[in-house]
DNA sequence: TCTGGGGTCCTAGGACCC
DNA sequence: TCTGGGGTCCTAGGACCC
């Protein structure tokens, strides 16, 4: 039988902070903001202590966040409030103004994400990954996969992971991805739920529609607008009145899904399609007027994001800007060249020319870099790749995109 | 007191080729 | 002179996820 794992790290940014600052434990605390928002000096150790001996008074508090971002992650403590992840900090400090407020460290975020899907793969080596704290894990073929319905498995890999990091996980398991990642939130934090073909009608149905993994906001209101508020509802309708109302690929997709089908594989490896790099302002720039500035951390972002193209093997064609204006809407645009790049200064050449094709009378909220259509540095060739000094300066206009050069907007001529 | 940063996938139209 | 499809690439936007 079929026996898919689906586990979720608990509050897992927040965890990890919690590890070094061992005093916070069952306290409010969010992650978010940014780390230049945070006063960094009053992290380090006390004179003669570590980190463990800081006085809670000298911890950031919510209420005296002044700035932009949204919570990362919080604490259970904290989601008693009712802050909750991409919850917006300034609200979160209405809610809880005395939650400890830390910067996000990425680093050490990444470092156990690795620790945790080593210990899974030893143990399981079927494993999928899905984010910094999120896995799939293929039990069927595991010795001991099958044995009450995963459970076992499961909780030898909760101990693993807790014994070589000092974190909690929740499991699911069901089987199928689409039922083991519902499986996972039925018992949080450090729980673990089986779930069996038989079980869909009495523990699957009643959820909200809105806890299938692809139906997002707006699937959900329109879900909602035809009466359908449970995934119950959904498989009520007919196959055919779903594809009539969602189109083929979409109401197709949601009937299986009703039904608790689903037979994605657990995929081990895969390429990444693009890498890129943006930044929200701390406050809104001006073409014109932030010129310089909008500039430094334009050639920045490129830096950054040919950067780790070098660092982890990949070259890229298409090159493309996303912005943000102050009303929050969002403009791309990109161009593909011929020849697979890493290269910061053609990054920003191309990157340049696109912003050239967009409108800038507005304010800026966001500005950011993307690298697509990528190929490993191994099988691009060194030689001919499009480089500074290339030869081949003048890049060509792509093909779909002459007749947009032409019927240019009126732009501020900047970049 | 609104709303991060890194991604994937899909759709849809136009260009271009056969 | 007018009229085809099919297939692929390119671009822009949008939904969604962690």
């Amino acid at each position: 039988m079929r026996r898919i794992a689906h586990l979720d790290m608990d509050a897992f940014f927040a965890s990890v902070e919690l590890l070094r600052y061992p005093q916070l434990k069952g306290l409010p605390v969010v992650i978010g903001g940014s780390r230049r928002s945070v006063d960094q000096r009053l992290l380090t150790p006390p004179e003669g202590g570590t980190l463990a001996d800081l006085p809670l008074s000298a911890f950031p508090v919510l209420r005296d966040y002044a700035g932009r971002g949204v919570a990362t992650t919080a604490t259970y403590a904290a989601r008693q409030f009712g802050v909750g992840s991409a919850m917006g900090l300034m609200k979160a400090a209405k809610l809880c103004p005395q939650a400890i407020l830390l910067p996000a460290d990425f680093d050490r975020v990444k470092h156990y994400s690795r620790s945790f899907k080593a210990v899974i793969t030893e143990i399981a080596p079927v494993m999928q990954d899905r984010g910094v704290d999120e896995v799939y894990i293929d039990f069927t073929d595991v010795p001991g996969g099958q044995r009450e319905g995963g459970r076992v498995l499961a909780r030898l890999i909760q101990r693993g992971i807790f014994d070589a990091t000092g974190l909690t996980c929740s499991i699911g398991i069901a089987p199928n991805k689409l039922l083991a990642k519902m499986a996972s939130e039925f018992d949080k934090p450090n729980g673990i739920s089986v779930v069996y073909e038989d079980d869909l009608q009495t523990r699957i149905w009643p959820l909200a529609a809105r806890k299938v993994n692809g139906i997002g906001p707006k699937a959900d209101a329109k879900l909602e607008r035809h009466g359908i508020r449970t995934i119950g509802d959904l498989a009520q309708r007919d196959r055919d009145w779903l594809i009539a109302t969602f189109g083929k690929s979409t109401g197709a997709w949601m009937h299986e899904v009703a039904w608790g089908r689903d037979d994605r594989p657990v995929v081990t490896e895969s390429e990444p399609v693009s890498m890129s790099r943006e930044t929200t302002f701390d406050r809104d720039l001006h073409a014109v007027r932030d010129r310089a500035e909008l500039g430094r951390i334009f050639t920045a972002l490129c830096e950054k994001v040919a950067a780790d193209l070098q660092r982890k093997g990949y070259r890229g064609k298409t090159i493309g800007i996303k912005l943000r204006y102050d009303d929050f809407r969002i403009a791309t645009r990109d161009q593909t060249i011929p020849l697979p790049t890493d290269d910061a200064a053609t990054i920003r050449r191309i990157a340049g020319q696109c912003l050239k094709r967009v409108p800038l009378e507005q304010r800026l909220r966001l500005l950011g870099v993307r690298v697509g259509t990528l190929v490993r540095a191994d099988a691009a060739g060194s030689d001919g790749v499009l480089d500074g000094n290339s030869a081949f300066a003048p890049v060509p206009a792509a093909r779909g995109a002459i007749k947009k050069v032409v019927d240019l907007p009126t732009t501020v001529p900047l970049f």
